[in-house]
RNA sequence: GGGCAGGUACCAAAGUGGUCAAAUGGGGCGGGCUGUAAACCCGCUGCGGCAACGCUACGGAGGUUCGAAUCCUUCCCUGCCCA
């Protein structure tokens, strides 16, 4: 096992906030004095089935306890995803019905592997002891801290000022999490910034309990795709993990150049001084950023899906935007001919339609296979240029697809959704 | 329990009897430029219709009126003050 003094440079790495710095080293002794692993928890909040990009800044570093063979626990905020988490919100989340929770933990449960060694994970759920605190336990567990220090969060003091509702269960959620911390005896909790608050509560409620206080490390918040707010499922900016390779690099090279640093800090093992190496190329413009976008995209790519699925994802990526290709894959969608396919009535003459039919209106198609969600929409993006078959641009809302000759159609929608038509014979 | 202020489209926020499918900003979408970057420019953004036009929609339910997001009644929800 490594010294406390490597160990402890090696957690800090990345880390925004680690309260309080003596007392995780002195824990360290201790654990390698004892040759006790340390209890690290990180509680994770089961709203979102996709594990992206953001979960796994804060994943890397439970692996980094991990590495220096400590325990690490996922917690399942299962229970608390009963109140959710005001943290962050200007508004009340709406709960989580029991089954949702357990569908979406289940869904965590298979993918945090591509980051944590499931020989050294511990899986927990705060159900196991939260579902069994009784009222007074509750009460007890609430006269533990006062009103004005939950208020004291920015969350809460902003609704406030807002004049924006405060339900009694948020007051109540910091609680319940400090509490899976006294329930597990945890020694350090992890958790990303906007968790500070919660997890200080932590400290305090463990030291109500006669507990020593945990060490609290914050991870920062990965920015999303758009490079404003943070990475998270709800504002569609994020990159999950069981994307698939040529989708996760994609949508890694749409990132903004200064945000490709940020997640070269985040998401890489690169070092800050090569970063900010790059940095100072790219100002200078000795090195092309599309390049070094390009090699982490690859990098990210391959932490999840290996090297040859990166490349290759990397070479289809060229293929379509620079050469200006069809990607291999595409979705089909396929056309049977000799019946109809309109979606609604109107259909005259049903004997007739039954006859074999090789033309089919373009809206009818994109409406029905859910290209778009409304006759509307998709007129308006057709007007507008954005619909090309076989490379041409469609401008006219009535055309119909002619099938008789072809039996193979490239649609493409905007730049980059792709589909191809298929005759069948029904 | 009393008083006051509010509830408008994905979000924020105007509108206070007809010209309102509802200003503006953000977001989203399409186009242009490009490196599927940023910035910028143009357009679109309830549904149906080629269109004329029709339908649905301003917290819910009723009502007044030729006509309501706008006025009245009532119910629900939120905030503030008082108790």
């Amino acid at each position: 096992m490594k010294s406390v003094e490597e160990q402890f440079e090696y957690l800090k790495k990345g880390c925004v906030d680690l309260i309080q710095e003596k007392e995780l080293k002195a824990k360290l002794a201790r654990s390698l004095k004892k040759n006790k692993p340390l209890k690290v928890k990180a509680g994770f909040d089961p709203t979102a089935p996709d594990i992206h990009l953001g979960h796994t800044v804060l994943l890397r570093k439970m692996k980094h306890f991990q590495d220096l063979g400590h325990d690490v626990i996922f917690l399942i905020g299962d229970f608390t995803g009963l109140i959710g988490d005001p943290s962050g919100r200007s508004a009340t989340r709406p709960p989580l019905t029991r089954e949702e929770i357990n569908k979406n933990a289940d869904t965590y449960k298979k993918q945090i592997f591509k980051i944590l060694d499931p020989e050294k994970t511990i899986i927990d759920f705060n159900s196991r002891w939260l579902g069994k605190l009784t009222s007074t336990d509750i009460i007890n567990l609430a006269s533990k801290y006062t009103v004005a220090r939950i208020l004291e969060r920015d969350d809460f003091t902003n609704r406030l000022k807002n004049n924006k509702p405060i339900s009694v269960h948020e007051i109540l959620y910091p609680l319940m999490q400090a509490y899976d911390s006294v329930a597990l005896r945890a020694d350090v909790e992890l958790g990303g910034t906007d968790q500070k608050f919660n997890l200080l509560v932590g400290r305090e409620i463990q030291r109500a309990f006669k507990q020593e206080p945990q060490v609290i490390m914050t991870t920062p918040l990965l920015e999303g795709l758009t490079g404003v707010e943070k990475m998270s499922k709800s504002l569609n900016n994020y990159i999950g993990i069981t994307e698939p390779p040529s989708e996760i690099y994609g949508k890694v090279m749409s990132i903004s150049d200064p945000l490709m640093f940020r997640y070269y800090e985040l998401l890489t093992d690169e070092s800050l001084s090569q970063i900010e190496k790059w940095k100072k190329e790219v100002k200078e413009e000795k090195i092309n950023p599309k390049d070094l976008k390009s090699r982490l995209s690859l990098s990210i790519a391959s932490d999840f899906w290996g090297k040859e699925k990166a490349k290759k994802a990397l070479q289809e990526f060229e293929r379509i935007f620079k050469k200006k290709e069809l990607p291999t894959k595409i979705e089909d969608i396929e056309i049977k001919i000799g019946k109809k396919i309109e979606p609604k009535g109107k259909v005259k003459d049903k004997t007739k339609v039954e006859a074999v039919v090789t033309v089919v209106p373009l809206i009818d198609l994109l409406v029905e296979r859910s290209i778009f969600p409304s006759r509307k929409e998709a007129k308006r993006v057709i007007r507008q240029g954005g619909v090309y078959l076989d490379g041409k641009r469609i401008e006219d809302i009535a055309f119909k697809i002619d099938l008789s000759k072809k039996s193979d159609l490239i649609l493409k929608i905007g730049k980059r959704k792709f589909y191809r038509i298929i005759k069948k014979k029904a």
